[in-house]
DNA sequence: TTAAATCCCGAGTAATTTACTATGATTTCA
DNA sequence: TGAAATCATAGTAAATTACTCGGGATTTAA
């Protein structure tokens, strides 16, 4: 029941243009030093979210990527999607193609799975990266402020 | 964002023992048969469940399985984490184990993996098998009514 | 006009995992 | 004893993952 790193890194390098949306294009190699990841891998994965129509490219020098459209427009479940396939704990149960089953009828476990899938996609389609920069913010801001905590008490 | 196999049939295996709880142990033969698997695989999964407790068994001519406790008792989260180990979209954050990853402190992406683990968690706890049967039972009584309905109407 | 920066594309590959099968031993009941 | 079971271990083909490698195409700046 994993992620594979497809969706993890490709999550990360997102959630960094939209850091940067609304500025000039990115380049992959600032996203890799800055997220921790090499340069060749991300080119196969920022591919695929090309594809999808959520990035914009900019060949050349100065070039680089942006997010295709406004952070607030864009959800973890289209980045997921866009890099893992459709959620789909078994095959049987596929949000876009579910493998026809002759047990549908009576298969029970079935009902779990769906149960499971739609909860993944209640989360992914639910947050944005807006929502994950706001994050990014109020995590910074606490950290700030248990910083001049500490000086304050000379610890 | 797959489920193994394991998972899957070895859910299968214990809804199957479900409906036989309270009654004379179970062989796996009879459960592969009902729920169309090979007998070989089985032995591997419910090793599993037995090592994990789940499931009781018997050994010998008229042996078999049965559930080690009251399927009120028996969650599918027991089921599938005995099977497919803790619940962990990405390494970083296991229910049990989570690898140490030196970007924690600052990583956003962690709190989305947080929220799909627990989102699967929260469906897969709350699920018991006793459930799981009473839904077979109402999904069999409906399908009867609805072929009374056809022959009244004769379809 | 050339060099540098950048994206773009396809192939290759080692390691791991999955989903089994195969074999044979052991235990129990009738 | 013999049939019906569980139990244990090993083997394995196929798929997937997580990359790397090499080179080409495009754009910009000097």
């Amino acid at each position: 029941m994993r992620i594979s790193t497809r969706g993890h890194y490709g999550l990360k390098a997102m959630f960094d243009l939209a850091q940067h949306y609304g500025t000039a294009p990115v380049p992959l190699k600032s996203i890799a030093e800055r997220q921790n990841l090499s340069v060749q891998y991300l080119e196969q994965l920022i591919a695929m979210l090309r594809k999808a129509g959520l990035v914009k490219s900019f060949r050349g020098a100065q070039g680089g990527y942006m997010l295709a459209d406004n952070p607030k427009q864009i959800t973890v479940g289209d980045v997921i999607r866009a890099l893992e396939g459709p959620v789909a704990p078994v095959e049987c149960v596929d949000e876009i193609d579910p493998k026809e089953c002759d047990q549908a009828d009576y298969c029970i476990s079935r009902i779990v799975w769906e149960k499971i899938r739609n909860s993944i996609a209640q989360v992914m389609d639910s947050l944005t990266l807006a929502d994950l920069c706001r994050e990014a913010k109020a995590k910074e801001n606490e950290k700030e402020r248990e910083e001049k905590e500490e000086s304050k008490e000379g610890v």
